[in-house]
DNA sequence: ACCTGAACACCGTTCAAGT
DNA sequence: ACCTGAACACCGTTCAAGT
């Protein structure tokens, strides 16, 4: 990251330069640390220079966005709807890990960009390819929401990881604090004590996510296939708004 | 929204005034205008006031978490898990429509605040109440995920909704954009096309969310029903990690 | 105990000027 | 055609001072 600045001084400065080094710059420092100022510090230009090749911060984003849509794998052939999807979800999640500021770019994201656009509509392919109705694919595509991504959002999911300035805690504190929110929380605390046990870790150490993603990813598309054969449509589903697949209780 | 500078200058601040008011202030004029400087400015006080009420900016976001959680109702008794835990969710969602801040702010959180704990806690019990393994009650929160709070993400929804400033497209400049769509993006064009006939509504009106919501939810529940009666453990699906409820293909 | 004022180190972006 | 400099209207927050 040092030496740069002098580096880049002499090259022009284009398009593609900026959005390299706005992804390499979130990719290390992390999105927040992702302004135009220290974009511009880090090709070792003014920060004007930039909007010569990005109208601004909005479209950068959004540009930021399409590389990462261009290295998701093209969806696999032959082998159903059900594997491609599942191939396909899983191929965005890799891309999605290789780019930890993806998420929370993708949900501020309120434009859909022509790439954006077109793996939407590759997606939605896939479901037709496999013999599902229009209707039924509109739906099942909103339930897959940001799946379809590679991602979901689990809310408050960095438990009080140790700061790495924070001091150690000391083990009987540690141990309090854990009497006491078993006290308080005893059903997540139930929860919490049964992970850690399963994974074999460190108590806290947290869960398995890519388990509990491909947990939740096959909920869903064995949901979608038993509504597929059972030929659901919306109409039967609307008036009363039922449960799609049982009549409650 | 005029007058409350003058009106605010005699009384006390307090905790509750700032937070009623950063409510206020994200609920009128949405989380982005909600600064601390234009907080304070609703309070007819200098921005550096506030914090002697709050510790700083992110503690105020958690607090407004609280006032949140506090809208939710509690665990309805009696009719069996899958209806009570249904109708929570259906509580969270309303009290999140209330609040359009509700969703960006959820989503931002790290820290577990006590009443997020506390939602928790009971959301989990619920599960636990209805008979379910320990084992089985962790997947299905994690499934679950955003929409124990009433909300999935919905990617790009917000499709080029007409700006209120911008000119009026000619219907004919409309027209052609929308068969250069259904051209480029032909599945894209179906579904939407679709979705827009089921509605009777205007083309680009866009979906039911909450037809949408309980679709899923409901698809999320019947299949967490089952994995519950076939008494599904993680230990058989870990190690082959294979789906669920099915062989594949 | 509570509020204020001035200041610091940041933002994104416009506009007029340079080469 | 591309880059620069100065400026504007914002941020969150610290610190020392007022009442």
């Amino acid at each position: 990251m040092a030496g740069q600045a002098e580096e880049g001084r002499r090259v022009r400065l284009n398009r593609e330069r900026v959005l390299a080094a706005a992804v390499a710059l979130a990719d290390e420092a992390g999105i927040d640390s992702l302004s135009m100022r220290r974009l511009a510090q880090e090709l070792g230009v003014v920060p004007m220079a930039l909007y010569k090749h990005v109208a601004n911060k909005e479209e950068l984003l959004d540009a930021m966005v399409d590389v990462l849509v261009a290295e998701i794998d093209p969806p696999a052939g032959g082998a159903g709807w059900k594997s491609a999807i599942r191939q396909r979800v899983l191929s965005a999640r890799r891309v999605l890990l290789r780019h930890p500021w993806a998420r929370q770019v993708l949900e501020s994201r309120t434009r859909q960009t022509p790439a954006v656009l077109g793996y939407t509509d590759s997606f939605i392919g896939m479901f037709l390819a496999g013999g599902f109705s229009v209707d039924l694919t509109h739906h099942v595509m909103h339930a897959l929401g940001s799946r379809m991504w590679g991602f979901t959002q689990e809310l408050f999911d960095a438990p009080a990881g140790p700061k790495a300035d924070a001091p150690a805690v000391p083990p009987e504190a540690l141990a309090a604090m854990f009497r006491q929110m078993a006290e308080r929380y005893p059903n997540v605390a139930r929860v919490a004590m049964a992970a850690a046990h399963e994974e074999g870790s460190v108590v806290g150490h947290g869960c398995d996510d890519q388990f509990e993603f491909e947990f939740a990813l096959d909920l869903l598309l064995d949901g979608f296939e038993r509504l597929h054969q059972q030929g659901w449509t919306s109409r039967q589903a609307k008036p009363a708004r039922m449960p799609p697949a049982s009549t409650g209780t």
